[in-house]
DNA sequence: TATACTTATGAATAGTTGTTCATATGTTGC
DNA sequence: GCAACATATGAACAACTATTCATAAGTATA
């Protein structure tokens, strides 16, 4: 028999309904958690993050920042306009050479924690 | 002419050497970067990110986390692996049902350190 | 304007990843 | 043991993504 805080749901499955009840209640509003999974996207790759760990240092131009990553040119690039679009990064041109940094302080922050998770 | 801090490098491009030694000398090593990445990419999916959420209320079991995300137990089920792969939710057996929680205080922090930088 | 140089971008490709479907594993009560 | 239930897992497929290659766009200098 089904005690009182297990209920039929959504047509399948016996749950804990006022546990889920309550945790979507508090839960953040869909889009929210998307756009929050968008931001990750941006640390979840091996070069992007490098990018921006380098960019914790110092505003670097592309060339610099290829060499630095010993990579392509063109991937560079690429990942910057991600980040770029993501706001996670700025630019500035000086003739013919740009300069890419921190767009604000939540990318150190971001990094930071994440590395006291990893490291302990 | 090339000025003081422009110089070839890696055969190359014209970059700024110190800049990029400089960036690379404070730069954590490359495998600790990985990790980094592997560590966000559990916030980078929608579903992944939304359970972890889910958790921070409470913790839930399969069923439940199956019924607040309207998706199929499957799905679900190969998610929690790979969130309890990176030690980031942890379970305990009670009978047929299978409760997940987050395993420490940083998915919270890492969390709210994200919608910090989204909801500004 | 012509050339050299730095960065950006479109297309194609290879690798990765999340979901679904089917089924297996593990648990409880009869 | 058997039936019912909760969760886990392997394989296949579709969708997404990062890189490469070729080339375009923007800039400075002769």
């Amino acid at each position: 028999m089904k005690s009182e805080d297990e209920i039929e749901f959504n047509g399948e499955g016996v749950i804990h309904e006022d546990v889920v009840k309550r945790a979507l209640a508090v839960q953040p509003e869909e889009e929210l958690l998307a756009d929050l999974a968008d931001l990750f996207k941006n640390f979840s790759d091996t070069t992007r993050i490098r990018i921006l760990s380098l960019l914790i240092s110092d505003e670097m131009c592309v060339a610099d920042i290829t060499a630095a990553l010993n990579a392509t040119q063109s991937a560079v690039s690429h990942q910057l306009r991600i980040l770029k679009q993501s706001r996670l990064v700025k630019s500035r041109r000086a003739g013919k050479i740009v300069f890419y940094s921190l767009a604000d302080d939540h990318v150190k922050t971001i990094i930071a924690m994440g590395m006291e998770h990893i490291t302990e």
